[in-house]
DNA sequence: TCAAAAGTGTTAGAAATACACCCATGA
DNA sequence: TCATGGGTGTATTTCTAACACTTTTGA
């Protein structure tokens, strides 16, 4: 049995960027070989023999873009048998997120033409990969609510209106500014920062803020069950 | 690059069950085969060409044991370089949810010899498989808060007390039994019968409820985020 | 001085927690 | 009648939800 087992294996990633202005954006890569030539896929590629799959997420990434991820995480494996017509490949897929600074595409890095799109604006896109990112998308609403994912997607000192306005994007509903700060500092995971946000575009300058990932550590491992925000 | 790839693919599963004697049980099988002979390993075996992933399991499931499982969810890929000796080969693992009955094992229904092990004596295992069984058990608490697996390891009819029980053993801390009654109720999730629990081993019979799927459809499609324990 | 976004407090209702005694059954 | 597990209520505290005006800045 296992010698005749032909399957081959692709790690693909779903990669989100936010800002308050546009929201969450996904990067795809244009296809430029067969098969679903010319639509829009999920960076990613086909596992080396001894490469851990993680690396090759990164490496794809990076070859197709240019662009490196701050922090990648296995979702799901998409393997249905008819999902690729090259044959029988599984997709290990990876939700991938970065900071709104370094997302920035230099056309002609490599051979492949690619952008960032709103999630809520996709183009049409190649296999079932808009399966993937559909999943991508339920799957971070779940991890938000426990885990700290949400600061991976900001820079490191930021407003805490920046926060507010990622939970009402992905949710996609509004949230009480006065009821959301304080459930925020409640948590004790905000550390103020000195700063103020510098040439705000229009209004007040916003306090700045950053993580404090080693009181969620703490919290964490004395068993607290932390609900960041629901 | 996809030409050379040669990786190969396993589908296993992590299945369980439930009873408030013995706790979460798991199901292994002894391998009659190197690598790891006579060690204890997961169900599931080689995904076929043109298999679902999910009807490996089933198959592996009730070739090596005889069982049927009656819910089944993918949770995590597995795919360390060195993880089998044998090559590079991944493992797609499951869980698998069983009911009370329907559990015993039939000794020479295949040619492997299986056992059902209590989560906290385990014995000595093949590959990876206690970091997967340890993983499936992360997963299986996050998602208990908010899916309704855990009807799938009870009965059709159960005690409350019963359902009490499986949140004690699975995250071992004590649960007060009137406000976890409480709680229950209010959701609306749980539909009381006419029965009794028959012949109970000592005290007095307990009541029996069944699980109200479609309530809990309906709250779900209307958007409610439902936390059924934590 | 205007427009735009930031910052801030109180109150009412809901939910969570802590806690102990009586009931129904079989041996 | 005893041992065993099942069933139930109340008071306190905490959390959630609803709600609007003032402040700071740049144009």
């Amino acid at each position: 049995m296992p010698v005749h087992q032909h399957i081959r294996v692709t790690a693909d990633a779903v990669v989100l960027r936010f800002n308050a202005k546009e929201g969450i954006m996904v990067l795809l890569s244009k296809r430029s070989i067969p098969p679903h030539i010319f639509k829009w896929g999920l960076p990613g590629g086909f596992v080396r023999n001894d490469e851990p799959i993680e690396t090759t997420v990164h490496r794809e990434i990076l070859e197709e873009t240019g662009l490196r991820v701050n922090y990648l995480e296995q979702f799901q494996t998409f393997g249905e048998p008819q999902r690729d017509p090259r044959g029988r490949i599984l997709c290990v897929a990876h939700l991938g997120l970065m900071k709104p600074n370094a997302t920035r595409l230099t056309p002609g890095a490599g051979n492949k033409e690619a952008r960032w799109f709103p999630v809520r604006e996709l183009p049409q896109t190649a296999f079932d990969h808009a399966e993937v990112i559909a999943t991508a998308l339920d799957h971070m609403r779940l991890r938000l609510r426990n885990e700290p994912l949400a600061f991976e997607l900001l820079d490191p000192k930021f407003p805490v209106s920046e926060l507010e306005k990622l939970y009402e994007w992905l949710y996609d509903r509004p949230v009480d500014r006065r009821n959301f700060q304080k459930r925020i500092h409640n948590l004790g995971l905000l550390t103020l920062q000195q700063e103020k946000l510098k040439h705000p575009l229009q209004g007040r300058p916003a306090q700045l803020f950053s993580f404090n990932r080693d009181k969620f550590t703490e919290l964490k491992d004395k068993g607290t069950f932390i609900e960041i925000f629901s």
